[in-house]
DNA sequence: TAGACGATTGTCT
DNA sequence: GACAATCGTCTAC
């Protein structure tokens, strides 16, 4: 059963980004469904994460999105690329999960053609999945999930969820908290050592 | 394989 | 005019 705005509220963010991995990301193109397991995400904890858009509850434009009600989309460009959150919690408390890579599953050739890229490379960052899925403006920014053309889907469980610093955050008193979360030995991670990919399970258990 | 760095573009002050 | 929740390339080991 897809996931709905029920599934972004009444337990803590960190918990909600925990369990998006495994759950499938699906985007309805124009001209076909591309998509792939989340296998990576990070919690950005509004108001008091030195690190997230909000930090003060700071509210612009280009962030209102944040301020939302659960289940959310919020789009924003960084250096002329596009990265995608969810949001979390109820309205007007701003905290949000980024989607950082993606294990493809469907449309493959299609996001080939919209990021000519091969392998792990397709998605295995925030701004190449939204690249490799199609996205290039930020038209669903602020649009409820389910008034996207967007599905989050269930599909499997990680043998074990690692968690670290987030990526590219390094200033602020939050900058080593441990809210990113991946799904252990996948090797679509952004940052994977080839020594730690495994390919048999792909992290997955069976 | 890890680290440094330049490119590049929208947003805010 | 400064800066950023990144990417891709290059260099050194």
């Amino acid at each position: 059963m897809a996931l709905t705005a029920a599934f972004f509220s009444g337990r803590p963010t960190e918990e909600i980004a925990k369990s998006l991995l495994g759950t499938e990301l699906i985007f309805h193109h124009e001209v076909g469904d591309v998509g792939g397991l989340i296998v990576e995400t990070e919690a950005y904890l509004g108001d008091e994460d030195t690190a997230a858009h909000a930090f003060g509850h700071r509210q612009t434009h280009a962030n209102r999105a944040l301020f939302g009600a659960p289940g959310t989309l919020y789009f924003y460009t960084m250096r002329g690329l596009i990265l995608m959150n969810l949001i979390c919690q109820p309205a007007g408390t701003p905290q949000g999960i980024l989607i950082r890579a993606l294990q493809p599953t469907r449309g493959v050739d299609l996001m080939r053609q919209n990021r000519p890229r091969e392998g792990v490379e397709l998605t295995n960052g925030p701004a190449k999945l939204t690249a490799a899925l199609g996205i290039t403006d930020l038209r669903w920014n602020e649009l409820a999930l389910t008034a996207a053309p967007f599905l989050l889907q269930p599909r499997k469980n990680p043998i074990a969820i690692a968690q670290s610093p987030r990526i590219g955050v390094s200033q602020g008193s939050w900058h080593d908290r441990e809210l990113r979360f991946f799904v252990a030995g996948n090797p679509y991670l952004s940052k994977s050592r080839k020594r730690d990919q495994d390919w048999t399970t792909m992290g997955w258990q069976a």
